[in-house]
DNA sequence: TGGCGATGTATCGGTCCGATACATCGCCAC
DNA sequence: GTGGCGATGTATCGGACCGATACATCGCCA
């Protein structure tokens, strides 16, 4: 999952590590609070080594004033850029539906990135997460309904409220998988700007 | 996290390691969807070598007609209860207001063993979600305000629909709040059971 | 009797997290 | 002018949890 955020804004510009954390936990501050390092680094270190990216230090570091010898082992950042096989690879991720697509952060980050997923695959990522969300319901539904009196006050809130949320969540599905299917693009009432180009397409 | 889990399902009665699943799973089904062997056994073998639960091979299998000799290696359910040290242990857990009790697995679960935690830890755990849920909210509001125009359509539609989860959540504890500092059980209108006495108590 | 789904125990590799460490940079108060 | 402090920046380590997999038994029904 990560593996597809990373690639995914690499895809839009090149970035060290640290600006790459921040601008995940914008782009994903709906979903997870924010990556760790200690699975952003590994991370890179293994698309690194599948080519998908390339690791090269700055290029503020690549051109010193020569003169100055390192004082204390200057550790300089590193810029990380996707590669031509990054860019393919991303479009596999895209359009993969397994089943982690529809558990809670993999459907998330997936949607994140629709803007950049053709619309089949937009329409079925939806429609696979609404039946999780569905069967997830019905377990509520049931367990409220037939095992309400083998449990406490508490634990049957945490079931209304999380039976609350599904079905709200259903209804949210529905409505972008009906706007799905006319054709339009989301309901944006923020800067309706046009749809510009095709930039971003593979190559 | 499973730790408190398998204790408090243990503090109710006796178990095997499948059955100890499917209760998870109903009580904590709103949470998570279900806790994974990979996770469950290695722990229930942690909590045994640490003392706060036992492991016996099922009554069942203790008294077999001895004639039968074990003809295909049997390898009997093993059940496990809760030990007095585990009863302690448990109540510690309870207690604890670290920061991981606030993340959402953590509150969650601890969410659901609020009929046997005090007054005082449910206020505090219940505050301490909704500073955590409200700050998740205002990033989400920054996002929307002042990031809105470098996001594209789909990832400011997740942004929204986390905002109202946030929202949605923050009044639930609220009114959870509420109630709990006016004394009261949480409102459950079906089953009005009168409080059953104190049976639960550590030892 | 033969298969199939539920019950049941268990391991393995892998992903991700939280804590921690360490170094640099710019800025502001003293 | 200097000393601290918060933001920037890279990195590792142990541990928690998951998904896939394997294997065995049991009851039931075709």
């Amino acid at each position: 999952m990560l593996e597809l955020a990373i690639l995914g804004l690499l895809h839009e510009s090149p970035m060290h590590g640290y600006e790459l954390r921040k601008q995940l936990a914008t782009k994903l501050g709906a979903i997870r609070a924010a990556i760790s390092y200690g699975s952003l680094y590994p991370t890179l270190r293994r698309l690194q080594s599948a080519g998908w990216i390339t690791d090269a230090p700055d290029a503020a570091e690549a051109t010193p004033p020569a003169e100055i010898p390192p004082l204390t082992s200057r550790r300089g950042r590193v810029v990380y850029a996707i590669t031509a096989e990054g860019k393919e690879r991303f479009g596999e991720l895209l359009a993969q539906t397994g089943p982690e697509t529809f558990d809670d952060p993999g459907f998330g980050i997936h949607f994140a990135f629709f803007a950049r997923t053709d619309s089949d695959t937009r329409l079925r990522i939806l429609e696979g997460r609404r039946r999780r969300i569905e069967e997830r319901r019905e377990g509520l539904r049931d367990v409220l309904a037939r095992a309400a009196e083998r449990l406490d006050a508490y634990t049957l809130e945490l079931q209304r409220h999380g039976l609350d949320a599904c079905e709200r969540e259903v209804r949210w599905l529905e409505e972008l998988i009906a706007n799905e299917r006319s054709g339009r693009p989301p309901a944006t009432e923020t800067t309706p700007r046009p749809p510009t180009d095709r930039s971003g397409r593979d190559e």
